[in-house]
DNA sequence: CGATTCATTGAGCTCACTCAACCTTTGTGG
DNA sequence: CCACAAAGGTTGAGTGAGCTCAATGAATCG
């Protein structure tokens, strides 16, 4: 990994830098040397700052864009024709907005802001080209693909065979560890999200949510006010959310 | 799209062919020219039969080979410490399988052969390698891995705001559409998984699948006996699916 | 500071689950 | 080829986790 204090220090670019980066280990231009990494942020477009509520991109929408989020928190919903909605994800900073847009060329969810947010965006057939330049790029789209593929399927894991409680452990730890790879604490952190958000992420209904909520807490596992979380016993949550305190059926 | 009739006819290779392959077009050489296809044949693993039973491949053990399958069905399965497990996929010709294992390098999964199968293998790092070379092959990969993500995101939609009726529903259409762009019929197939790993798959139990499933033939959508369904109204079906006979919340 | 949105808790209901019995199909060895 | 065993499928009865509806409290915001 290239050491950042290798770029020479310049003045607030008007375009995105990947260099200077928070999260750049998480994100595309991981492991590219110094000419990719020019070459990447040389296609970036200038950082769009995204209000709070407002929609970065539609379902439906022809892909033009693919994002990063630099800083901020997403949410990702889908629609059905009679209004039924679904929230299929939440993204934090150096995660990807728009990855299930390439099958189709079109964009297969709502990216909406939860809070003020900044954002890189890259032309996503400009990124196809760099990316057969550069195999260290192109291996980072696989493996950031490949990597919402691993998410998803987390989330049917648990949809198919974890009850309420469980489930909002699961989503707590999820937190927790995207918190805690990102320099942040694993243990205190603050919900960016309604009840009502993580309930439809989850497949539940708010109330659910609100009582799962009491029972880990009665449970000693974590502390809850309003929207702040404290995991007060990370290891036993754990254990919890595996499933170890149910008999095995 | 290349003509397959330009290739030489050959004597049956031992090694994996795509230009004779009947499902060429959903798979990794759909696009390449014939140097691109031709050097994509000559990484290939020599064709694989997996016996009805047997693992291709098993949750944890390191991603060498991806496989796309050649004949066939498949079921992925995902199995905890504490024994509980799922069946996050079932797939049929032309589809990938261990897509979900790259971010990891390790695979995600257990793959099943539900029937005697054939398929093929290629070393995964050959294929990167590869596909940085061949701009249709990287293209390819990265819509295949796309799929993967919009599939998952499409089954966790189902889990999270459908009832049992819909989701099967939803689970035979899918399994119609695939067959139908086999050139199969959408309409008269043959499940080739048990009733529980239906359920498995969709967050259910066999009896809410055998329950389910009567409901749909009382609605004269399906006729399904043992393992033989018919669709009686692919229309009718699509639109309970899509829940407009319910009162949106 | 009032309005609106969000969160919590209670009461009752429902859909899917569990358990169990029985039937059907598949597979195997005599 | 049959008989039996084993596995898979179906249906019934009762239960319970999570849902709906509703009322109230807390937080946020112009």
């Amino acid at each position: 990994m290239r050491n950042t204090l290798d770029t020479p220090l310049e003045v607030q670019a008007p375009v995105s830098t990947c260099s200077g980066c928070r999260v750049y280990e998480l994100c595309l231009p991981f492991g590219l040397d110094s000419e990719g990494t020019r070459r990447l942020e040389s296609l970036m477009l200038p950082r769009t700052r995204v209000k709070k509520g407002a929609t970065l991109f539609c379902q439906g929408a022809s892909l033009e864009t693919l994002y990063a989020v630099r800083a901020g928190f997403f949410k990702t919903t889908m629609i059905t024709q009679v209004g039924r909605d679904y929230i299929s994800g939440f993204h934090m900073q150096g995660e990807m907005l728009g990855l299930d847009a390439v099958t189709a060329e079109r964009h297969f969810c709502n990216a909406i802001a939860l809070e003020d947010s900044v954002v890189c965006g890259i032309n996503f057939s400009q990124l196809e080209q760099l990316s057969q330049e550069f195999p260290a790029l192109q291996r980072n789209m696989n493996k950031l693909m490949s990597q919402e593929v691993v998410n998803s399927r987390s989330i049917l894991f648990m949809m198919g065979s974890m009850s309420s409680d469980e489930r909002l452990g699961a989503f707590l730890l999820s937190l927790s560890y995207r918190y805690g790879i990102r320099g942040y604490s694993p243990y205190f952190f603050s919900l960016r999200m309604r009840r009502e958000e993580i309930a439809s992420h989850l497949g539940l209904r708010k109330e659910t949510i609100c009582r799962s909520l009491s029972r880990l807490r009665e449970l000693s596992l974590v502390h809850v006010s309003g929207r702040d979380v404290e995991i007060l016993n990370l290891p036993k949550l754990k254990h919890y959310v595996a499933g170890c305190d149910r008999p095995s059926p």
